[in-house]
DNA sequence: TTATATCAGAACAGGCCTGTTGCGTTCTGG
DNA sequence: CCAGAACGCAACAGGCCTGTTCTGATATAA
């Protein structure tokens, strides 16, 4: 994990950085995001008392909030699974389903939905976002489906991108709206596949 | 339009109030929004001064900022289109059309934003918009596929309320994110719609 | 005309947050 | 041992927002 914060240089002599304080502040952010709070609203009195920290320590670590929330966005962020399974339909599946667990998430889907909602105020947080989460996801999720029409799995003449949305787009509303109940990794995401991929046309009486 | 205010109340002598203020506090809220502001974070005093309003006749007319904020929300609902085409499917294109045109609207989709993103802050608003906007939309369409179902026209197997979930979803998720390219009215749900019914899944070789 | 309610503008105390500074204390490498 | 840095605690000025209260002017019904 590649380390966002510039404030973060080897002293040579002196007492060190009690590295608890971090993660006490990181996670002190997530838990009060995903209380309600807000990003431009969320105060570093309050994250440094829910931290159970000094005011001081937090200033030292991060030079503005914006600073502070980029580490919270790193370490919300999980790689993706490099999966490589028979089918490409497998291959949705599993992605799919580590969607469902971040959604299922409530602190991380908290502070995204967060993120989304102050984009103008955050910007710089705003693109890492993008670049960082998004993209990735979405260009994985391009590979299956083009691998899937290769291996002749799927139709060839869809529209990828329409394709990955419908997929994703349930799973994205509900890390949205914050409403998870009957969300399961385990079968919410082979559903939706199978939905998507069978259609819900009837067939024609022949 | 019932009026949700409770201080809305007729009085009998003195000046009467301008309408034009109710609206042009209503449109300053939807105009701060969209351009970023938090829902608790947006003061009183921004927007009477973008309202071109005394703060004064703010509180006059909302207690509190959720009472406006009620009524904000008011003005943002739109009925929905009591559609009855000649199929299912023509009813969902319209439909998700409709939603597509919600979405494309920057400061209502702003607006319902910044709700989702502090629902716990103002739990009754949030109460309302699921009440007043999520529910009754979700109804039309669990409507529309059960009578798809009825004329034969949709597989009697699908599960319903995952099929709704998968039309809708990817409006939804756009409407979160805000990233409204390529949408479209006239053409985005007739392509949702067309690929939901028709699958992914190539054609086995016979 | 008179009572009443609205209007804009200004003022006020009180609260919270920020960013910075200072203090004494605790740790750690040289 | 000792210099250097991190620590917690406290204070401070400055800013913004709230909720309330004035003013004087304006509109409206009885």
């Amino acid at each position: 994990m590649t380390t966002t914060n510039p404030m973060t240089i080897e002293r040579s002599a002196g007492r060190k950085r009690d590295p608890h304080t971090d993660v006490a502040a990181i996670e002190a952010v997530l838990d009060l995001v995903s209380e309600g709070a807000t990003l431009s609203g969320l105060s570093l009195v309050a994250i440094a008392e829910h931290a159970g920290v000094s005011r001081n320590s937090l200033y030292r670590r991060w030079k503005t909030k914006d600073d502070l929330y980029l580490d919270v966005l790193d370490a919300v962020n999980r790689p993706l699974p490099d999966s490589e399974s028979a089918t490409a339909r497998e291959d949705l599946v599993a992605h799919l389903a580590t969607l469902v667990e971040r959604t299922l998430d409530r602190r991380a889907s908290s502070m995204l939905r967060a993120l989304q909602a102050e984009a103008s105020a955050f910007p710089e947080l705003h693109r890492r976002y993008f670049a960082e989460v998004v993209a990735p996801r979405r260009d994985v999720l391009y590979r299956i489906v083009r691998r899937g029409i290769a291996d002749g799995e799927i139709r060839p003449d869809v529209d990828i991108p329409l394709v990955v949305e419908v997929l994703v787009g349930p799973l994205l509303a509900r890390m949205g709206s914050g409403a998870i109940e009957g969300l399961d990794p385990r079968t919410t995401s082979h559903r939706i596949v199978e939905l998507v991929y069978a259609g819900i046309q009837a067939a024609e009486p022949s």
